[in-house]
DNA sequence: TCGTTATTGAAACAGTCGTACCATATACTC
DNA sequence: GAGTATATGGTACGACTGTTTCAATAACGA
């Protein structure tokens, strides 16, 4: 008895809050500016959340939820040439549509730097996607629980991505995963 | 006339603001702690560079400058194996020793992508160590202003410097640079 | 000693932060 | 209607922020 929980606000808030973090960022974060922008309040917020740092636990792990979604969504072909599949996941993961999710993705690993305590898993973030990639690139792997190929072609990924979001070089870094591309074949 | 000027309190105050940068991180960096550390005051702070942004701005040129001095000390080995010199650059750059150095470099990569208006020079840090590098491994680029192979080298060792700072996982990331070096000689 | 310039301390200002407290409103069962 | 649990608004607290203001001190040349 008595007025009936509403979960769905729960869930609605925690849409619109990973939306604003993946717009502008999560280093500054406040909740008054947050609370606005979502139509409601900072009560409300804390009502929800219980503290910021949840908001933000809760926050990180939608963001995360979304990125494997798209990810799993977008990884089917797996025909094709060794270069193609890179290519094609390059092209995707480089797009400007990505670009909210790779800032935040730098912006967490970087704060993971200065406050591992807040981070627990130790990079679980980074190892998740092994298991997906290793069966992308299996047939250039050593064997199938091989874990170097798969770390290899993420640093390659991940460090082009750091190079084009830092210079805005794409013809450079598009022409660099080529060459990558090149040497995974032969 | 008048009391002279002592210019070296401010170079002081710079190096031991920029040990505790490098020790401390950026993100979380406040006057008051930094001053309280170095043994002076907020208002001298502010004497010395006019504002916090600019402290900062002077902390990370000084870094960088003590970053490009440490790799062209270590650099030299022109001679061996494509693989020894990457290995020789990755065990060094991927040392303990240099992980404030490395913590530092991600932190203000991630704050440039949130605040690109602070750091007018796009990624300056990023083509800088081209250069160097270009240098190093002439012998596997197609020419003499080969900015392809640099880039990719680059980005093999930032990913993995990536890889390595969020899992710890030293002996994948080795191997996967051991890796790297084989594709790079074939 | 006096004038001048550099340096420094103490305090305050105006703001933001996360959060707690208190009251009130809302929606339900009985 | 009463009773009850959820959902809000408003407000204020205490701690912090970068920066400013005002006054005092220190080191020099004349």
């Amino acid at each position: 008895m008595g007025r009936p929980a509403d979960p769905a606000r729960r869930e609605r808030t925690l849409a619109q809050a990973t939306d604003y973090v993946l717009a502008h960022g999560l280093a500054g974060l406040s909740l008054r500016p947050l609370a606005a922008a979502l139509d409601t309040s900072p009560r409300m917020l804390l009502y929800d959340f219980g503290s910021k740092q949840e908001l933000v636990a809760a926050v990180l792990a939608e963001a995360r939820r979304r990125g494997a979604v798209r990810l799993a969504e977008h990884l089917p072909p797996k025909t094709g040439s060794v270069q193609e599949r890179l290519q094609s996941i390059w092209a995707w993961i480089s797009a400007d549509e990505r670009a909210p999710f790779v800032r935040l993705f730098f912006e967490v690993h970087a704060d993971g730097l200065v406050h591992p305590e807040t981070y627990p898993d130790r990079g679980e973030a980074i190892t998740d996607w092994f298991d997906t990639l290793g069966a992308t690139f299996r047939d250039v792997s050593t064997g199938p629980d091989d874990t170097v190929t798969p770390t290899l072609v993420m640093a390659v990924v991940r460090g082009l991505l750091f190079d084009l979001t830092a210079t805005g070089d794409r013809h450079r870094t598009d022409r660099a995963l080529d060459r990558f591309a090149e040497l995974l074949n032969r």
